[in-house]
RNA sequence: GUGAUUGUAGUUCAGUUGGUUAGAAUGCCUGAUUGUGGUUCAGGAGGUCGCGGGUUCGAGUCCCGUCUUUCACCCCA
């Protein structure tokens, strides 16, 4: 029997060092949140599973982490459980046996939270969750078990200004990130069925949309095999081949996709949508460098109904995407408060972190740690010492003094190794002159100094 | 859920057609240097070869199961 402790499948350890750099990106992300105005949310980790069921497709179902009940052993219940045990081997729910689920995203608790103190709430409502979400998906490169989202929505307005302001978001948390080459793919689903319409293909949107959506992956060629085995007419097909070779700048697009979408009514007015967006977000400051209209966008979540968000990073081994959302007309309409509008965006904070650490992009201060290391030389002069690092403390310098009174080429190397960059020796000699010895670790350079020119020094190099 | 793939020292990996006591690099500890790290040199510790079963005189090596890793599909952050 081994004793040896392993983690569960797609869950991972943070260590100091992943701490630091993943505290600096949720950072970046919030501070840009709070700038837009929106306030923060937390709901718990579980959540009835009836709560979940039903929001994510068929699939999603699949991927929730169901709970099981506690007090199944109990006798009385034991009828119960394995009658409720017996469905669930068929694929049914049954709360006898799981009554609550490991929360799958943050856009459905956050609906659940507005239903239920929608009396409370001053619409528009905007808020921004960050915290950890379960799929039993199975993981591999960028897909993890347990995973952060950091979400941000507004309910109560139709207003176009919120995708203006999402993307602006967007804009200003890569930016200031480091991560410069990424693009705001921009779709929305009003233009995906007047597509539709215009082809004549009613009734069979999610497999047009499951096709087209991997033209970049794929190519033209299998993603019309791909409609062809899905059962599309050449005729259709045929319509639809404008979109497989859409070109241009971004309005060029826009303006070929409205002839495209010319016979639907709905399509011409997404396509009206995007236009005023992309105009709003111009004149709040954006270059609209990165943001580019995908008619092909269509994202998997099925309660989308306007504009849709993906944003992808460039020249990076993680194809996948670090960020997406989109607008959702009626979320809360089932929990039985219909005709709540919303659209929020999502950051992939783990994606995020495999990006830029595949691109070397954290600064160094983002993994600062402590500044300087009182060096322990006896326990005898101690008592001298340990008001000193009390002081560079009250000045607000990260300090610490080593525990034990070590030789001090482990004290150097335990420097060296936690990457503090200066060693402050505090011996006999030092004492009785009050110059203390003030080690600079990166060049290797010693100056004797009093305590004010160390602090000033160290409050210097910051 | 479907199809592959991986597992040997803290870490990254060698290990031949099955054959004595399973190796290297790096990291760790000690010393050269009893008040000075990152370089160098010398020495040392560290392994139930993922786990369970089977074949065999003999298994890290072959077979079965299981868990785990990574990847593709599905789907998705």
């Amino acid at each position: 029997m081994s004793n040896k402790p392993t983690l569960p499948k797609g869950t991972r350890d943070f260590g100091p060092q992943q701490m630091a750099q993943r505290t600096y990106i949720l950072d970046t992300i919030r501070t840009v949140f709070q700038k837009f105005g929106f306030q923060p949310l937390e709901t718990p980790s579980l959540e009835n599973l009836s709560v979940l069921t039903g929001k994510y497709g068929d699939e999603g179902d699949q991927l929730l982490f169901k709970i099981l009940n506690n007090g199944l052993d109990d006798p009385k219940n034991r009828d119960k459980a394995e009658q409720a045990f017996a469905n669930v081997v068929q694929g049914k729910n049954d709360s006898n046996l799981t009554e609550r689920a490991l929360r799958y995203d943050l856009t459905v608790p956050f609906a659940r939270y507005v239903v239920m103190n929608q009396h409370e709430i001053t619409f528009p409502f905007k808020r921004y969750q960050i915290q950890p979400v379960w799929r039993a998906d199975r993981p591999q490169k960028g897909r993890y078990r347990e995973f952060y989202q950091c979400d941000a929505d507004v309910v109560g307005t139709d207003s176009l200004l919120c995708e203006a302001e999402i993307i602006r978001m967007l804009e200003e948390a890569f930016g200031q990130l480091g991560i410069e080459k990424y693009t705001i793919n921009l779709n929305h689903r009003q233009i995906l069925n007047g597509l539709v319409e215009a082809i004549g293909a009613q009734g069979q949107e999610s497999d047009l949309l499951v096709a087209i959506d991997k033209l970049d992956k794929i190519g033209k060629d299998k993603v019309i095999a791909e409609l062809q085995e899905r059962g599309f007419s050449d005729e259709a097909i045929q319509k639809l081949s404008p979109v497989f070779d859409l070109q241009g700048s971004t309005q060029e697009m826009l303006d070929t996709a409205e002839r495209i979408v010319s016979s639907s009514e709905v399509g011409q007015q997404g396509v009206n949508e995007l236009k005023v967006i992309l105009k709003m977000a111009q004149s709040m400051g954006s270059s609209l460098d990165h943001v580019r209209f995908d008619l092909t966008l269509a994202r998997g979540l099925s309660y989308y109904t306007g504009t849709i968000f993906e944003v992808k990073a460039q020249d990076t081994a993680i194809t996948s995407s670090i960020s997406g959302g989109g607008r959702y007309d009626n979320l809360t309409g089932v929990f039985g408060l219909p005709g709540v509008s919303g659209v929020g965006i999502s950051f992939g904070v783990d994606r995020i972190y495999d990006v830029m650490e595949d691109l070397n992009l954290f600064p160094e201060e983002s993994t600062a740690g402590t500044q300087v290391l009182l060096i322990n030389f006896d326990k005898e002069l101690q008592p001298q010492v340990i008001p000193v690092l009390a002081q560079l403390r009250s000045k607000g310098i990260r300090a610490e003094m080593y525990p034990d009174a070590v030789k001090l080429k482990k004290q150097f190397s335990y420097a060296d190794k936690k990457n503090i960059p200066y060693a402050l020796v505090i011996g006999t000699n030092e004492l009785e002159s009050g110059q203390y010895s003030l080690k600079n670790l990166k060049s290797g350079e010693q100056q004797s100094l009093s305590l004010e020119a160390i602090i000033e020094r160290l409050l210097a190099d910051r």
